[in-house]
DNA sequence: TTACTCTGTGCATACGTTTGCATGATTATG
DNA sequence: CATAATCATGCAAACGTATGCACAGAGTAA
């Protein structure tokens, strides 16, 4: 109804004309688009050189209907919040790209909503999904798996879900953090959590506990929430108690750059009287204002697997569901005081 | 090819699958879900119940193609290192799905590459286009606005292009900045640029500079290229130089933060020997460590300018192109002392 | 010559919707 | 009671592409 306006040279350029010009059927220009081999090289030519005239590019939802594939991959972010996630989400869509499929983007507010979002993502027929710092409900993950679509979770994991996962192996990283904390001959130990229902923040307070438990060693939690506040208003209530820790694990670096704030407004002076840990590495920790001590995720690794484990899956629908943990590394910078 | 295998209950429910099931035509079905008002109440909720069951939902590929709108609008963005986009980019998607549309995203790494990013874009029928933080050649704008997809440049403007913009008031802002800083009594100004082929940059070096000529001073200039680590290096080569500056105006906060830190290494006392501004109001701006004085820009403002302006145009084609300047605001904090 | 294989191209159909038009049923009007 | 007007629904033709099948012509082999 809209498009009435007298559009003169407005009209869609189709394959029927690129044929037409050039002298040949409808289907002759389709398989030059994609790239039937058995064609002459002269039509070839000639039917390229007309659709680069006309400024021709096949349509790619029609293409999507018949093919029943849309190379549309829904990608579904949340907690942008949080400066790790735009670093993945530039290399998940870079990555993608070079691959030849497209992103179609959605950031839910909080997890709750995830669920209401994904109906509107299947209804442009993504032929995967990959879903960031969220889970679905298991109710929605069935109904989105038995439709064909595969899913990937990025930075959370559900096991049993049916849906593919990748994650940092944050249990051994919580671990790796008590270790050298303990080495280097610290006592009073906090952690500061982040979100409580969130994989990832339980499995890295579960690792750091027990190993530390292993060690006849504990430590005081403090309730964070993965935002730079969340760790300032935590360490702050740390640092004023009676027995003040000597070191601080975050649950994440933003968190931890929040706690290393909350030492400068009181003096407390780092690595010498506290030594602070994050995790993540986002670019920030290198700052010379922190220089923060973290554990590395390996991002670009769990990008390229989050990928080559949803392709795969896009391709064949019949394989089944895996759970992928990659170590993160220790990367010691000035905050924490790692020599005994 | 690839769909042969088995596929038992993997079928998609299609409208005529409901209808089937419905007794009704395959069109009342499409009625139902394009909430055609002429249906009786009974065939609507027949039709709904059965469509709720069977898990249906309108494919919108083939919508698309038949009404010839995806309801899609193409997101190009570059410098997602800035943690100025990420937030840009979440408000975006967050406003445009409020009302009902669909972001594709692409990230260009450099602005060259958007040139050859489009024509991967349009192949999808985007119903228009938002750039954030990057141009198209004068070349690609022709080609897209005949086209008859209309295009917003957030953060850019390429006036006589055909394109609309929505940007920061970026000279004034400069010359608010001048204006401050020679009000406190500053006597050895500098500015850190960011990348010169900018709008961004160009007009808040220019306000900047043309105030200050105005009120009989002139300032140092140094490059930077909007990154933190740009702004450190100016930073250093400028605090270690003979006449050592007492104010930098930074092109953005990320030079500004680069720039705060350079200081602290070389002990240079903020805001007492120093004042630093920078441009954007950051969420990093407000952390402890850097308290930085800077212009905001109003982004909740741009973004729904933007969104506005596109959509018009969307349902428009026919609307001339329009460039938006919205004025930023100076927000105190700790990095500046602006009393004489 | 006949028969047969290849190669390159066209014909026609399908993908899952929307929508103008036609039609039968129902209600209002004279 | 006849006719007109209204309402709810069905029919069929698009949208722009991909692709199985048919087929013409060229080449090869007998």
């Amino acid at each position: 109804m809209p498009q009435q306006k007298s559009s003169n040279s407005l009209r869609r350029i189709t394959s029927h004309e690129v044929a037409l010009r050039a002298g040949v059927s409808q289907s002759t220009v389709s398989r030059v688009f994609s790239g039937d081999e058995r064609l002459s090289e002269a039509t070839r030519e000639r039917v390229l050189g007309i659709a680069r005239d006309l400024g021709y590019k096949p349509n790619a939802i029609a293409r999507s209907l018949i093919t029943r594939r849309t190379k549309i991959i829904g990608l579904v972010a949340s907690y942008m919040t949080n400066p790790f996630f735009p670093v993945v989400l530039q290399a998940f869509t870079q990555r993608l790209h070079e691959l030849g499929w497209r992103v179609l983007l959605f950031t839910a507010g909080t997890s709750e909503d995830v669920d209401e979002l994904l109906p509107e993502v299947l209804a442009y027929q993504v032929d995967g999904l990959i879903i960031v710092t969220a889970s679905l409900s298991s109710q929605m993950t069935r109904e989105v798996l038995q439709r064909g679509t595969p899913v990937v979770l990025f930075n959370r994991y559900a096991p049993g879900s049916g849906a593919s996962a990748v994650s940092c192996a944050n249990y051994e990283g919580g671990r790796l953090v008590a270790e050298v904390l303990l080495d280097a001959g610290h006592k009073r130990l906090a952690y500061i959590t982040g979100r409580a229902d969130t994989s990832t923040n339980v499995d890295r307070q579960r690792g750091f506990l027990e190993r530390l438990a292993e060690r006849k060693s504990h430590c005081k939690i403090e309730l964070g929430n993965f935002t730079y506040a969340g760790g300032f208003d935590a360490a702050l209530r740390l640092l004023k108690s009676k027995k003040r820790p000597d070191a601080i694990f975050c649950a994440n670096d933003i968190t931890a750059l929040g706690a290393l704030d909350a030492a400068r407004k009181l003096g407390v002076r780092v690595p010498d009287e506290l030594s602070v840990i994050g995790f993540d590495d986002i670019p920030m920790a290198q700052w010379t204002a922190y220089d923060l001590t973290t554990v590395r995720q390996p991002v670009e690794e769990m990008i390229e697997a989050s990928v080559e484990l949803l392709l795969e899956r896009v391709n064949n629908i019949n394989l089944g569901s895996v759970l992928k943990f990659l170590p993160g590394t220790l990367v010691r910078r000035g905050s924490a005081r790692l020599q005994p």
